[in-house]
DNA sequence: GGATATTACTTGCTCACGCAATTATCTGTC
DNA sequence: GACAGATAATTGCGTGAGCAAGTAATATCC
């Protein structure tokens, strides 16, 4: 039985190489940047997204849809960037239930020389497969992608909040800006400041 | 210290938004296969990676390699499989070192039936987000990029392995298929073999 | 022909992640 | 003001993955 080869999948393989691109992706630069010794690619992640961050400080919640982690996920994660001196954990004044994750400064000078360099490894390895026009091309494509998960998040189910909606840009998550996860990208504004 | 936000960071932006997409739409189909009982997305990958395969068999290697599994990842989910009955092992006769993946009868039959239904569903969500020549253009770029990492996979010399051209059909795999690993596979943020 | 290196896979160990349950706090209703 | 329900984060537990080391068979060299 051959199971529908030929081109009646073609959104089955284009997710496929998806997932084989960012595997690919997080091998390379997961390998390059693991030369610094505490840095894993998940612990670089979580620094850059609060490095990026106007005070440097995000809410536990926050931080963990923007690394796609799960919550608990995120707590250990911080937990580690902690004992590694590179986060503080404040509580959240107004909320007592919440927490912030804090970039120490140890983490901010730890960034400040690995986010250059990380930054040329990304656009060299980019520059050698696509050019400017097809980079571009690409975050369109991608962008689009991302704006739809981030509306179908929680379930596909009619009886829930108003938020789910394909074409709304106000999804209840942080600012206008609105950017990409794992590596970077460049939170806008605060929620509420 | 702003660490060049704005827009120098253009390639950043690009690969952590193709991470974030990676990683919403496992879980997006992830939740939709693990209805079948014992098809987790990383079965899915390796069993549709052999169903794709002119005999439905593949040596340890080559399916550690389509499905981004690092070797010893892969012995336990073939062994998972195994012991699930739906995919079974059997010696090399040509190198007594190695091992086929065999898909079982159980194994085919289930995939005769939950390749259509992820299929359907993978086509919808896509379809919601990009229009069909949003989506050629996308697996363009994509193949472009995945090529780009197959060839520098081992080290990033830049001459590589004649492995596979962009039409994939000569890399010893199978032939006029011969996509990407179709579900999930996310090796975390580790170097891999 | 026999020692050495290489390849193909497996096993031991450790660790990161997600799910479910838990605790503490906030919100809403009466 | 007190109780029910929702929300933020953490912890217990199980699982899947990678690295390093081990085993077996093959390839290479003298």
């Amino acid at each position: 039985m051959e199971l529908s080869l030929d081109g009646g999948d073609e959104q089955l393989t284009m997710v496929g190489l998806l997932f084989e691109c960012a595997s690919g992706l997080r091998r390379v630069f997961g390998e390059q940047l693991d030369r610094d010794p505490a840095l894993s690619g998940q612990a670089f992640d979580v620094l850059i997204r609060l490095a990026r961050t106007p005070e440097e400080r995000l809410r536990m919640t926050e931080l963990a849809v923007w690394t796609s982690l799960s919550p608990s996920g995120l707590t250990r994660a911080v937990d580690r960037l902690v004992d590694a001196g590179l986060v503080e954990r404040e509580t959240c004044p107004e909320d007592r239930r919440g927490a912030f994750a804090v970039l120490s400064d140890a983490g901010r000078s730890l960034m400040a020389e690995a986010v250059p360099r990380h930054a040329d490894h990304v656009r060299s390895v980019v520059g050698q497969v696509l050019t400017p026009a097809e980079q571009a091309e690409l975050q369109i494509l991608l962008r689009k992608v991302r704006d739809y998960l981030r509306g179908a998040s929680p379930d596909a189910s009619p009886d829930d909040s108003p938020d789910d909606s394909p074409d709304d840009s106000a999804d209840g998550l942080p600012g206008p800006c609105a950017e990409a996860s794992t590596i970077l990208s460049c939170p806008g504004e605060d929620p509420a400041p």
